[in-house]
DNA sequence: AACACTAATTTGAACGCTCAAATGGAACGC
DNA sequence: GCGTTCCATTTGAGCGTTCAAATTAGTGTT
């Protein structure tokens, strides 16, 4: 009963070549004669002979394996980072990889975490997320030369490594032109604390808009940390003011809500008397009618992928970094 | 400068033993001297060797991976399961192993998923999610006997397999004691169709805890597909009949979020007029101030964890298989 | 017919590790 | 003092693949 599971030998004797013979017909099948092939890929198939990864990887140190850090449980934190995941994990299998995955608190253990995965499981490269100022995590794979890409530009510096990310500016933009079409005069900002590229990025994005148009952005941008909590105060805050907004573009989804929430409970509807837009589209602003700015994360892991791709197929020689920088998309609902 | 990276090999020299002594050093301690194994140790602390996963494995036929599968792009499909991924990930790596993800649309494109990871990558064990009745994936893997634990109990049949799952009933008993408890007498349930193992086993709380306390179940249950419209249409149409609810008990928070809507369309506030409580508790729950009942996420993975490692150091031998039940938690929000 | 040259295939070694078996000592009993 | 037992360590082999070099077959040139 045994049944062995094959190996190269195995097929190699009962196609009557050698081993190097069936390896070439997988990995060079240009160098086997015609005839050749065809006896050993029936042979193959006959089979069901599938390579060893391990045994690859120990030879040629690639072991088609990607890796992604994801942050600590209990902040839940990335609803968009894990729609990102799916599609990166979707997309990388389809190129014949696979999505190692990983937890780490800050970026000096998420280091450690590259150290420990490379030398353990030759890793062939990294997608960073949420990367920031003064990123050290980039610094550290750059100076280990680990193929690397980062999902977010490297704010503050130049670009020494490959990145895919999305144009915020331009998505807030888009939905603030939205409302000045709408025929909103005093449209307010919910953004977060200066410093964070991101942030200060979407920001941006309404001051241009807004003055493109003629619209005030004095007294109308208000500094929040991410959370419904002050989200609410923030929109509190500004709708007590002498001149109060009627619309409300917000940095993220949360801040929207918080928002959302702080107009429902003044008995104001949102879309009807006050304008809301939020970022991320995420699951809750589709729940509660608000309309969003929506990342194309299916397309940045694809970009994402491609760009390994190439570092991969370089094997190390230096080569312009790709920069791909994607729009997002307004998805429209009755909040505005 | 080459500086090549430590093997057995460099270290044993170094150490003056023999590449077998120091594998004994990391794997089986005891074997060795106390002298020798310090020795050894501080060659290794000095040189930072750390194994090849990739010789061990094709040594040894272990890869120290777990693969779990999740649902395919598109549909975000379930906040819950990232949840779980997240913490599975996190307690994986405390106990030496990874979590390798794979995307299968059905469950014969999971199986296929499964047999080409077997295959390649050595893998482990395998965690499987969402159960459901009839489940072909716990039957194919049960017949190629791989390690395997299941978030989720297997519907409609007895146990063949570890299985790691939270107490739907329970948490619906819960909720629903909770609105008794405030005064509710006519509480409905917004379920799903019949015949999910999930499903009945929610709304099954709901008639318990009903009947217990002598409120009446007739009538008032709706069956809906999950999603937000046809929660906000199951609501509204209770709320339509003759003796209309003033609590609904919902069997997710995507149903709760439909009934939600249609409630503040109607101008009646959650919590306030009537009470909604929902299940899973979503961010979006936790953006409008839904009740909720939270599935311990954590603790599943653990259970999880725990299982698998007893089924591999069992290698392979048959032993009792871990059932695990939790207790789910119920989150009091503003609406109920 | 001898030679050069390319194309197709084979051979031996190596990747880094662990298993199974072998070796060398020290301690013990009689 | 000689076998027996036990502990610590070493040796040789092999996991399944691919690389680099060697061999053989095939084709054409003078």
């Amino acid at each position: 009963m045994g049944q062995q599971r094959p190996t190269l030998e195995t097929v190699a004797r009962a196609a009557e070549v050698s081993r190097q013979t069936v390896s070439n017909v997988l990995n060079a099948p240009h160098l086997v004669r015609p005839a050749t092939r065809e006896r050993v890929q029936a042979v193959i198939a006959r089979t069901g002979y599938r390579p060893v990864k391990a045994a690859q990887t120990l030879r040629t140190g690639r072991s088609h394996l990607i890796a992604m850090g994801i942050p600590n449980p209990g902040e839940g934190a990335g609803e968009l980072l894990d729609r990102f995941l799916h599609a990166l994990t979707d997309q990388a299998q389809q190129r014949g990889y696979r999505i190692l995955l990983f937890t780490a608190g800050d970026d000096t253990a998420e280091v450690a975490a590259y150290d420990s995965l490379l030398g353990e499981y030759n890793l062939d490269a990294f997608v960073v997320t949420s990367t920031h100022t003064a990123d050290s995590r980039t610094t550290w794979l750059g100076r280990q030369r680990v193929p690397f890409v980062t999902f977010g530009r490297p704010w503050g510096t130049i670009a020494r490594h490959s990145w895919v990310d999305v144009d915020g500016a331009c998505g807030i933009r888009a939905a603030t032109d939205h409302l000045i079409a709408a025929g909103h005069q005093r449209i307010a900002f919910l953004g977060w604390p200066g410093g964070s590229g991101v942030g200060d990025d979407r920001r941006s994005g309404w001051e241009q808009a807004c003055q493109a148009a003629g619209r005030p952005v004095a007294g109308l941008a208000s500094q929040a940390e991410d959370g419904i909590g002050s989200g609410r105060a923030a929109c509190a805050a500004l709708l007590g003011s002498p001149l109060p907004p009627t619309a409300f573009v917000c940095v993220s989804d949360t801040i929207a809500l918080g928002a959302w929430t702080e107009l429902t409970a003044r008995g104001l509807v949102p879309g009807k008397d006050v304008a809301v837009t939020g970022f991320d589209n995420s699951a809750a602003a589709a729940a509660v009618g608000l309309t969003s700015v929506a990342q194309p994360v299916a397309e940045v892991a694809g970009a994402c992928l491609a760009a390994l791709q190439k570092l991969l197929a370089a094997r190390g020689a230096r080569l312009r970094h790709d920069r791909v920088l994607l729009e997002p998309r307004l998805v429209l609902r009755s909040s505005a």
